[in-house]
DNA sequence: CGTGATGCATCTATGGATGCATCTATGCCT
DNA sequence: AGGCATAGATGCATCCATAGATGCATCACG
């Protein structure tokens, strides 16, 4: 249910700012408000809501300070996997037919023009090599962050659908410097990928109206 | 309600593998099932219980794995900060006097022979550290993960009272290395502080109990 | 006389409490 | 030993109280 939920946030079929009441999900899932009301404290949990006292939920926009933020870890936790193949602390036969697998699925996609397919291959196709890192904590952490990762994925797929191939291409060259465990090669081209697919010229973070407007006084984080 | 729950569990006033029921926390807060409910979710959220349907919560163990694996997650989130504040991206005179504030507060608990004031000021050090990085979803991240972490340095304070004043004085060692912005060395400090505040041979993995016996495929997620 | 502010009524949505059904485990009886 | 009954606990639905917001009517003032 809670699940439900997230898709219809994830997919646009709410826009950012709209309410939410627990009353429209138990409607919409013909259960009672007991059900509904966990599913919000998710949603919530997930970082796809913000929880108003007394008020409802309104779902939250995606800020690009944000979208920094949860790259960066996802690219802090990708960076780290690798450096752990590299130790040789991985089952590479297992990351290998993974990896393919989710190749398989984001060609599938792109030859179907199929953005939302697209974006949940990504997640999966990230998540396989962070699962390789072996850290069952990490794994965790990652699948919180899971909806806000498709939510930006998906928004990507969908404004640049032009895009995708090049995406496409450009996990294919990190699924071959992740099984050959190179973490400095990963970690430059990971960089690129994200700065690439999310932070365009095209759409400059300073004209983006979902920006907020708070000090800059730091740039991004993650590795320099 | 749910932190009051979850302090009865770092704190170990139940022991590991008891079962809690909602009618339990309700009584003990006077309140009625609805919020217990509410706070038995948290608490798997945070990692302290396990759900059994039909049947209750029962307090999670604290597996040796699951101590490497948070411990290296934390260790990763530091690293990264410290790799911020080398880059110039943190405000160094906030972190100065977070720092100093919470050494006090571990030199006053090392004084009173106050493990759990030790640990509550342990963790919060290791906040001010992934504070510093400034990305707030690490923080969160951070925060989720801290009932967890305190139950592990609760654990350490209260069975080696005795090491206390040496964590006392790798954290001023620590803090030093952080606001110099010395990566690597913080890194390597950091790696050894763990490894001989959570995991000294005098418990070695092997022989303790509490130690999950699966596969040893995969040494010790975090930097090699 | 018009405009804006203020106070009240109402309405909605949450937050909490409780009743009922279901399911599990345990203990007793045969 | 095996099956049945019972007790206990969750899971869900419904009910009650309350807080916040909104809209309207009224009143004060220019």
């Amino acid at each position: 249910m809670a699940a439900s939920a997230a898709r219809a946030i994830v997919e646009q079929r709410h826009e950012a700012g709209a309410l939410i009441t627990e009353a429209d999900i138990a409607a919409t899932h013909g259960a009672s408000r007991t059900p509904a009301r966990e599913a919000m404290l998710q949603l919530e949990s997930w970082g796809l809501v913000r929880l108003i006292p007394k008020k409802g939920a309104v779902v939250a926009p995606v800020r690009t300070r944000e979208r920094r933020d949860l790259l960066a870890v996802r690219t802090l936790f990708e960076t780290d996997a690798v450096e752990a193949v590299a130790r040789g602390d991985a089952d590479l036969a297992a990351l290998t037919t993974d990896l393919e697998r989710q190749l398989d699925r984001q060609r599938r996609a792109v030859a179907d023009a199929d953005p939302l397919a697209f974006a949940g291959a990504d997640c999966a196709f990230h998540g396989c090599i962070v699962r390789a890192g072996g850290n069952d904590v990490v794994v965790a952490l990652l699948e919180t962050l899971g909806p806000r990762l498709a939510r930006l994925t998906y928004d990507v797929a969908l404004e640049s659908p032009g895009r995708l191939p090049t995406l496409l291409h450009e996990h294919e060259q990190l699924a071959d410097t992740a099984r050959a465990g190179d973490a400095a090669g990963f970690a430059a081209l990971v960089r690129r990928h994200v700065a690439a697919g999310h932070f365009s010229p095209a759409e400059s973070p300073a004209s983006d109206p979902a920006s907020d407007g708070r000090r800059g006084e730091r740039p991004a984080a993650g590795r320099a």
